[in-house]
DNA sequence: CAGCTTATACGACGTACGTCGTACTTCGGA
DNA sequence: TCCGAAGTACGACGTACGTCGTATAAGCTG
């Protein structure tokens, strides 16, 4: 019975995800830097991000990713671990994330 | 002496652009319709949009995608010419634009 | 000049967003 | 068993967004 007390984690399938969607997750530099750390490295939990804001609000980020299809959650003990759906994202936005995460990569590099 | 009541048309210059506000301009459909309409036709009127909002709503997205970098707005006469700024795009975020408006139109047919 | 067209400016409205603090639940370790 | 850690739920707050109606200005055309 995993933490029963919260909402039931709700992921959208496959066909389901929109790329207005999708672009309007993306368009936060908190979210962002949540994808790109989760591009590294596979799975975290939720507190290892290496993010500047309250959890609350990391938790509201954190919703808007999973609906939106970014991400997947899973509850494991007292951890809530975060993966990349890049299978998924790829399979229905054939290399929009990439395209996006290098675009973004290079901007802040200050090219 | 273009509009002298209008606000001067300012576009960002290319250094200034940003993949965030441009995600954020691109999460919309009225604008994706615009930016949509912009590849086929390269230059249009404002009014000539096959977009089902007011006037002064369209004169509000215009303002964001032009504040954005994606287009640009020119005076002439009565009219106000609109181009998407493709090369600074490209320029810019290589391949990105293409890439999101690819996956657009697959998701708009229903794939 | 008068009237129509084109498009914006401005203000209003309801909603959504990003943020936080607080309370709470669950799990794990001392 | 108790307490801290992890993370969420909920409500609040200020701001931004998408929308529109109305008023306005400039250009075109008769």
């Amino acid at each position: 019975m995993p933490r029963s007390h919260r909402r039931v984690l709700t992921h959208p399938d496959l066909v389901e995800l929109d790329l207005l969607d999708l672009l309007h997750a993306l368009a936060d530099p908190t979210r962002m830097t949540i994808v790109r750390t989760l591009r590294s490295d596979v799975e975290r939990p939720c507190g290892t991000f290496p993010v500047d804001v309250a959890p609350s609000t990391l938790t509201h980020h954190f919703r808007v990713l999973r609906e939106a299809g970014v991400i997947r959650q899973r509850d494991e003990g007292n951890r809530r671990w975060t993966t990349l759906r890049l299978d998924d994202l790829n399979a229905r936005f054939p290399g929009l994330l990439d395209s996006v995460l290098e675009t973004y990569e290079r901007q802040l590099a200050g090219t």
